[in-house]
DNA sequence: AGAGTGATGTTCT
DNA sequence: GAACATCACTCTA
């Protein structure tokens, strides 16, 4: 396999969830054999009703108020782990949920994680569209709260490979029901417009 | 392809 | 006790 693009800094986290969101599409997720390319995410803000947030800080969602570039695992439905990344200053509570990826590299090992058939069927955006999808694929629960992605080892964040420079698509934000309207329709979900690799296309413009 | 639904456990009212 | 940033499976067309 050829070498990986730069980690990202710190820096680059310590922005406004919208802002990091768009600059992540295309930008490479790794841990140990697995590399990904993430196709699909949602921004979570400041001020946001859809927030875990909204309310404060607790035990669950501490890890979004630490530094920047630091991620955030959290057991939804009680089934499925989703990663965040944390983003914005210290002291802020803000990231950005994965949802969606594609396979660059570690094929049998995401094949494995997922229980998927190991054959060249089972290699569709199916597999890994998905928050839940994505999270298994890389072997993550919550024991990963608070993992730095700017540094070596563990899970890693790196750079788009080059010349890697996605069209991006919006759109509202998936399963938040229960927030204010304006939230609601916010269109701060984000997509590589040109990858299949993408859950719930229909809803996105651009 | 689209709608319906059960699984499963933590968090918050 | 209800809600929940979901998934995989089952119908019906």
């Amino acid at each position: 396999m050829s070498a990986l693009p730069r980690h990202l800094p710190q820096a680059f986290f310590a922005r406004d969830a919208l802002e990091v969101a768009r600059d992540l599409i295309g930008t490479l997720l790794v841990r140990d054999d697995v590399v990904l390319r993430l196709t699909e995410v949602e921004a979570y803000r400041e001020g946001d009703s859809a927030n875990h947030c909204r309310a404060g800080k607790t035990a669950r969602n501490a890890p979004m108020w630490g530094p920047p570039g630091h991620a955030y695992l959290y057991l939804c439905y009680g089934l499925h782990h989703l990663l965040n990344l944390v983003t914005d200053r210290d002291g802020v509570g803000a990231a950005v949920l994965v949802r969606s990826a594609e396979i660059v590299a570690g094929h049998d090992t995401v094949l494995a994680r997922r229980r998927a058939v190991p054959g060249p069927a089972a290699l569709r955006p199916a597999l890994l569209t998905g928050p839940g999808k994505v999270a298994q694929a890389l072997g993550l629960d919550l024991a990963w709260n608070d993992h730095p992605l700017y540094r070596r080892g563990g899970l890693e964040l790196r750079a788009r490979r080059p010349g890697d420079e996605p069209a991006l698509a919006t759109g509202p934000r998936v399963g938040i029901d229960y927030a204010d309207p304006a939230d609601r329709v916010a269109p701060w979900r984000i997509a590589d417009r040109d990858s299949r690799w993408v859950s719930v296309r229909k809803a996105l413009v651009g």
